[in-house]
DNA sequence: TCTGGGGTCCTAGGACCC
DNA sequence: TCTGGGGTCCTAGGACCC
């Protein structure tokens, strides 16, 4: 029934991958912060005045249960569970939950090996045997699903977060694979049982395919995952692009090389934006507010220790049409001043008599040097 | 209903060069 | 005149994810 070491004929799967999800991350850490909270509907998002511009970050389970989801204005979440609790994001305290959780993950062993753990954001990661060590201690045979059971026990016992485990045999079905398990469980796919499960699903529940791509694929006929992986490649670059077009399929037949990684994260740009509470409508305002977002996003790339190359802007309309615009600069900075000047002349190349909702800019950073 | 903020990567067209 | 082919860089926009 699966490809897995119990033996059906095929190879035994040795390159297990593990994706860890934290359950609720956000709303469970101010649970932990606030006891007091548990079993009541929690909304974080925003600076936690439901009455001000901002979407929700995440909603607990009672929210949920009011119709309160991620990406979902404050305004509609307030009025949908008029009692919930509204809180501020804290992203210090989620650094340092993320942390404790990800330093768990390090610690756990997978058989006689070490783990490489790949951290995606806050609450996400993957996970896989390291490898073999010097001595032979093999012992790949470990089943996936008991060190599962150690990584969700562990990651309990050290930060008392619940998470969801996917086990999959790359890093692309293990991430679907955690879906299943959700919530405090463990789910499982593989090669052998990828179509059984995940075949009728639409192509939208696929990692990589949004509504947008959905809803090409389904003017191309195809609308599940099965019709995904039977579908012709050449239509899809045609239709797609080059470098989608062929990767979709790939998804449609749960296909992925990608190695997991513990090799640290090299940022290639910072950038910050704001959504004002008002719009702005005097231009010399705005000027400023691109001066000022430009110095803090300086002060971001100086702890990278890499000038900037490229500078961008991008400037949001009322009612919402967002527009950029960006340069290649002479050569590569970090002084406040030139790139302050860069990223406001940028904005002599945009329309001025519109109220602007938000303002943002980017330094992409030169490429690291490689010596350190 | 009225739509955050932080990122990454891909695409396509035009400029420019050989 | 009536027009190559490739490569690279730049820019704006789009799509997606957490």
């Amino acid at each position: 029934m699966s490809t897995s070491t119990t033996g059906s004929g095929r190879p035994p799967i040795t390159h297990w991958v593990l994706h860890v999800d934290l359950d609720q991350f956000i709303a469970a850490v101010e649970v932990l912060r606030h006891p007091e909270l548990a079993g009541l509907p929690v909304v974080v998002g925003g600076d936690g005045d439901p009455t001000k511009r901002g979407v929700v970050a995440t909603a607990s389970y009672e929210a949920r249960a009011f119709g309160v989801g991620s990406g979902m204005p404050m305004r509609i979440a307030a009025r949908k569970c008029p009692d919930a609790v509204f809180l501020p994001a804290d992203h210090a305290a989620y650094d340092a939950a993320s942390a404790e959780v990800m330093a768990t993950l390090r610690a756990v062993r997978w058989g006689g090996r070490e783990v490489v753990v790949e951290v995606l954001g806050w609450d996400e990661a993957f996970l896989a045997a390291g490898p073999e060590p010097e001595d032979g201690g093999e012992d790949d045979t470990t089943d996936p699903r008991e060190v599962a059971e150690r990584v969700r026990a562990a990651v309990l016992a050290a930060t008392g977060l619940h998470c969801s485990v996917g086990i999959g045999d790359n890093k692309l079905r293990a991430k679907m694979a955690t879906e299943l398990g959700k919530p405090r469980g463990t789910g499982w796919l593989t090669e052998g049982n990828w179509f059984e499960v995940m075949g009728e699903r639409p192509t939208r529940a696929l990692w990589g395919i949004g509504s947008k791509t959905a809803k090409k694929l389904a003017a191309l006929g195809i609308d599940t995952v099965s019709q995904l992986a039977a579908s012709d490649v050449r239509v899809l670059a045609a239709e797609l692009g080059p470098t989608m077009g062929p990767w979709y399929h790939r998804l449609g037949r749960g296909v992925d090389t990608s190695p997991v990684s513990a090799a640290p994260w090299v940022p290639r740009a910072h950038g910050r934006e704001t959504t004002f509470q008002n719009d702005l409508d005097d231009w010399a305002e705005v000027v400023q507010a691109v001066r000022d977002l430009t110095v803090r996003v300086v002060a971001d790339i100086d702890k990278e220790g890499r000038p900037a190359a490229r500078v961008g802007i991008k400037v949001r309309y009322k009612p919402f049409f967002t527009t950029s615009r960006s340069l290649t600069l002479p050569a590569p900075s970090n002084d406040p001043v030139v790139l302050a000047d860069a990223a406001a002349s940028l904005l002599d190349r945009v329309e001025r008599d519109r109220p602007v909702r938000l303002l943002g800019v980017r330094l992409e950073m030169v490429e690291p040097s490689g010596g350190y």
